[in-house]
DNA sequence: TGCGGTACCCACCGAAAGGTAAGTGCCAGG
DNA sequence: CCTGGCACTTACCTTTCGGTGGGTACCGCA
């Protein structure tokens, strides 16, 4: 059930956010950006606040569209990892500028940033 | 009620999506860039599907978090300008990189595109 | 007199997003 | 034997999002 997204879009911010949209995706990008290959368990722990069902639900959703890469190893117990496609990674390159835009209004407004710790 | 969205983030990206989400915010950023100022039939004519509560929902969400500025002009009929801000016009531009992407990958799907006329 | 245009507001509703809690099968460690 | 960790799935519930259709006040035009 549930195919890739194909619009139609408005325009490309349209496509794009359609892609990103989504409570834990950009966080999932980023986290993967970071740290090239993650297992289930760890992107968990590394995104406080998410929950199981959440989690893969996003992951599901980003592997569709073809931004993350799943790699299952038929092990007991079971061992998946995740990492970022090509195409993945040039998201999160495009996001760029947006992060920093971002940033620059956490400070400006003085928003809390929530701490991930390590 | 309600005001202007300040988090706790996790991170630049968190709150720059916090801001520009919502299905009409960045189509109205958009137009706004392209446009200069406009009037609020003129925003609902470009942007064909949207309904009036929407629209100005919207733009209030986008005024309370300082993108969008509103100029209320006391005449009968009323008149009422809405153009970018300093920060509105930053953030179009960084969202340009993620244009580009969204219109790559609109490509790369094959989506297709709503005609927005002129 | 009545209609259309201006820029809205309001109540209501259905759909979608997201959260909670439980269950699954298997194994290692205490 | 019981618990915990692995990577999930399922059912259910609440919250939020977005759409529909009405009303508002005023004026100009026919």
């Amino acid at each position: 059930m549930s195919e890739m997204r194909r619009g139609p879009y408005f325009c490309g911010i349209d496509a794009a956010m359609d892609v990103v949209a989504g409570k834990w995706k950009s966080l999932i990008l980023w986290d993967l950006q970071e740290h090239g290959t993650r297992r289930f368990g760890e992107l968990r722990r590394g995104l406080p606040g998410v929950s199981e069902k959440m989690l893969t639900q996003q992951l599901r959703e980003l592997e569709e569209d073809g931004l993350v890469h799943r790699e299952i190893y038929r092990q007991v117990p079971p061992k998946v990892e995740y990492s970022l496609t090509e195409e993945g990674s040039s998201l999160n390159a495009a996001l760029e500028s947006l992060g920093d835009w971002g940033t620059e209004r956490i400070r400006r407004i003085g928003a809390t940033k929530v701490d991930v710790g390590v």
